[in-house]
DNA sequence: TTTGATAACTTGCATTTTGCAAGTTGATAG
DNA sequence: CTATCAACTTGCAAAATGCAAGTTATCAAA
């Protein structure tokens, strides 16, 4: 991630990833992505979250630029393009999980959504697997 | 995390998550307890990435409110204070240890700290249950 | 063909967060 | 007592995010 504010550059490989996701938006652009199957800047823009629509573009042109995600044109809609996570960002499926199984854990809001935590907590590996080969979790 | 760009309340748990560490630098100050076993302000602050003082003493009081860490007097120095990790900080071993893993597959720089991925790669399962018992990696 | 709708952004400005660097306060050591 | 240290605090600047309106290219219908 391009930010002004300079990249760590410890060399730390958790410091390493925050540098491409380390921000308020990128894990969950890749979230829609990877756990809803949103696969254009609609879709994305219309995620849980109220994401803005300058901050979605930009988003989008930085997990682009890391190699995280792919963009082309729509073939059945000139209008449209797809977004694709690359396996760079389909990897990114354990650190999803396990954040949705740490969040069920202690997460007490009762809105809270399960679906995702559930399947991860049924079969993780599984969950992991389908993400991994570009399927819904 | 009180962060007045309002929470996401989506009730996703990525969402919930990231509510608490999806700043900048929430993950590494954790990052530092866990894998470093930095326990006062000090180390956290000569911490591999230079935060800022006013951002680190923000954040230890966040993390703290959110129940991720604790904070007590060092009984043999007036002057300081101990910060550990609680249990709901340990439970994000899988996290760090995931993020690791995936660094390690795609940081092609070439003075990237291999240590914790390494032993991660190692024996990911052991490294999650050190940490998480309070342990160093 | 024209008109209206739509997808994907862009733009200008406001608010919030992070960064810099100096400063303050309480505790310790000599 | 003075000097040093640990843990912040403070004031301001820079960067990131948020809001809401706007623009452009493409598509669909009349």
């Amino acid at each position: 991630m391009t930010r002004k504010h300079s990249k760590y550059e410890s060399g730390c490989p958790v410091a390493y990833a925050l540098d491409i996701f380390g921000d308020r938006w990128g894990l969950l652009v890749i979230r829609d992505m990877a756990v809803k199957g949103a696969r254009t800047y609609g879709e994305l823009q219309n995620g849980w979250e109220g994401i803005s629509t300058n901050i979605l573009a930009q988003r989008l042109k930085q997990l682009e630029e890391a190699g995280i995600l792919s963009k082309s044109k729509d073939p059945e809609n000139g209008r449209s393009y797809i977004y694709a996570l690359t396996q760079k960002g389909r990897d990114l499926a354990p650190v999803l999980a396990d954040i949705a199984l740490w969040s069920a854990k202690y997460n007490k809001a009762g809105h809270a959504m399960t679906g995702f935590s559930d399947k991860v907590r049924a079969d993780r590996d599984g969950v992991i697997t389908r993400i991994r080969a570009g399927k819904l979790p």
